[in-house]
DNA sequence: TTTCTTTTGATAGACGCCTATCAAGAATTG
DNA sequence: CAATTCTTGATAGGCGTCTATCAAAAGAAA
């Protein structure tokens, strides 16, 4: 059962390997006919090109690159080092990742970054801010033939080609009615903290959080969105605050980075255990206090299955591959306690 | 930056690259001082085999068999479909997955199955049932230099290299937190449905469920054990019955299929707004019950993930690469309403 | 030292596809 | 009809590794 190669397609058809190749690969003018005896046979033995071999041949290199926010939130942190070890894991596949560190946060910063590296790479994921200037600089890459996906937050109007992230809204729902559902019924007040509104993926939480609070659980007061700026000594500050004015305060929900703040003023408080604290993103920090009971639940985007599908998704695109969209669709991860990994 | 070829390495020993393949591939008889220095120039130069071109040039197919329980239990369907799909789309990578159906929870007829399947495969997983002279035909499979992964449910005392699957004591747990969250301090009793208790994962589940139900919950009531083996219309009467016999009655955890059974039984009765019932394994009829509101909570296993992880793994051993441990690990996935994919 | 054994070198031919070139055949144009 | 263009065929060489063979060199035994 030796694999179907191109010359038995070439055989099959009645033709030469080279034009056979022609057709694969479109490289030079074949006439209609031709083209359609060759798909014929290609149908006909079902026919798959060897991509190893493809590949191996072709002796070239994926360039992709990283773009992702500067500074010490440490979700970014985390998904920065699982993108260098993911660059290490894939040296050997002919895969070499760059990683861009850039302020994501001020639209045209990041839009002069993408539009810097254009000419370098195969393809590009970015951490993208929804803004018109971002989507511009996003199309402009596109139309000159870079492939470009959107990890962690998207921008849905650009020609972007995917989104390898979670869908925040679900997540913001899901807080919430994990929220009304530890809370049980019992009457008082929620607080929501954002990192910041501007962030497309922060407000998208917000938005399904409050949709269904408000529609399914009435017995639940929300409280105005508090911003951390993704900053955990603002997020402390803005807790204890919130704590001392609100003494019937039963529910949090951090949507943002900055969840110690919080754990810490929680902790102060004494009320950890009167208050159902629901945040964001599994790490150290996260974990200790989900183990200790001050937080209730963790609502996590895997950083690691993100990227990995980013890459798929880059590399299938760049050898036209298809993509098996069922494959590539980020879950929301719930922890409690006894799941954590 | 060219890559560092079998070549780089061979000159940088001063030795030929017959030599160093022989190093690499344990061949022939090469003198330890030689092996040493291919090693030493190895290290130097970082060189890493092309793995494209050893499996490109080795043309070796890779043959493994996923051992699956016969019968019409819906997540084992859903599994076998998801082997099936993965195996399509496998071929290109010179992947040959076989399906053999069995009576898993038969351990001869098991045993048998896998004694009979040796010699013809690289790699095998399968759903092990945790039984003595299951143990022993695992072995007699590694003995004989196949490689063997467990997938669902898992022989840890066997030689097996590998388990594709989760820890079903930590979903017990799981269960039993967001059950007594849920219930939020209310008192009542607690019905626990299991297929079988002789399944290994069965058994577990309950075990974590009872463990965490006992200490953090003292306000519920367990009440004994129920077995529907598997079988949804069994899994109705039994429901029934409790429901008839337990006016108090404020949960359900059902550990193993059957689900279906379970939610008709609770409609049936109207009680399912009363009823917080967690079950497992999300399909269709458990997506239905969930955006219904009789189930509130799913907790799932990823077929797909599970079998993708046990062919990367048994292809990894084959070819004697790393596995990265951490991207093998199969999360407890927990469903709401609102984060269903 | 000679002979035999063990270790190494050199090299060719896969694996399946890509790239490029040159020549031959077919179709089009004037 | 010849001259020109467009399509196809044939083929070589390469990608990095594996496998196999034969000859050469080195070591051990006589």
């Amino acid at each position: 059962m030796a694999r179907t190669t191109i010359e038995d397609v070439a055989q099959k058809a009645g033709l030469s390997v080279a034009t056979v190749d022609r057709v694969l690969n479109g490289r030079a003018a074949v006439r209609p006919q031709t083209t359609e005896r060759v798909e014929k046979a290609i149908r006909l033995l079902n026919y798959q090109p060897d991509r190893l071999a493809a590949r191996l041949a072709r002796g070239r290199d994926y360039h992709f690159c990283f773009v992702l926010p500067v500074g010490n939130n440490s979700f970014m942190i985390e998904f920065g080092e699982e993108v260098r070890a993911t660059a290490a894991r894939m040296v050997h596949e002919r895969v070499i990742i760059d990683l861009e560190l850039t302020d994501v946060f001020d639209a045209p910063t990041l839009a002069a970054t993408l539009d810097r590296i254009g000419d370098v790479y195969d393809g590009v994921a970015v951490v993208a801010l929804d803004h018109p200037r971002v989507k511009e600089a996003i199309n402009g890459l596109v139309d000159r033939g870079v492939t470009v996906v959107t990890i962690v937050s998207d921008v849905p109007s650009s020609k972007r080609c995917h989104y390898a992230g979670i869908e925040n809204s679900s997540a913001g729902r899901t807080a919430a009615t994990l929220m009304g559902r530890y809370l049980g019924g019992k009457h008082g007040k929620v607080g929501l903290i954002a990192g910041s509104l501007s962030l497309r993926d922060h407000s998208e939480r917000r938005f399904g959080f409050e949709q269904v609070l408000l529609h399914e659980f009435p017995n639940l007061t929300l409280l105005p969105v508090l911003e951390s700026r993704d900053d955990w000594q603002r997020a402390e500050t803005v807790t204890s605050d919130l704590l001392a004015a609100h003494p019937d305060l039963i529910g949090i929900y951090n949507v943002g980075a900055g969840a110690r703040g919080v754990v810490s003023a929680l902790e102060k408080s004494g009320r950890q255990d009167k208050v159902v604290y629901i945040t964001h993103e599994l790490n150290d920090v996260t974990r200790r206090a989900l183990v200790d009971g001050t937080i209730d639940v963790i609502i996590n985007q895997n950083a690691g299955h993100e990227i990995r599908s980013a890459v798929r998704v880059l590399m299938a695109k760049a050898d036209k591959g298809p993509v098996i969209e069922a494959m590539e669709k980020i879950r929301i991860d719930i922890f409690v306690r006894d799941n954590l990994p």
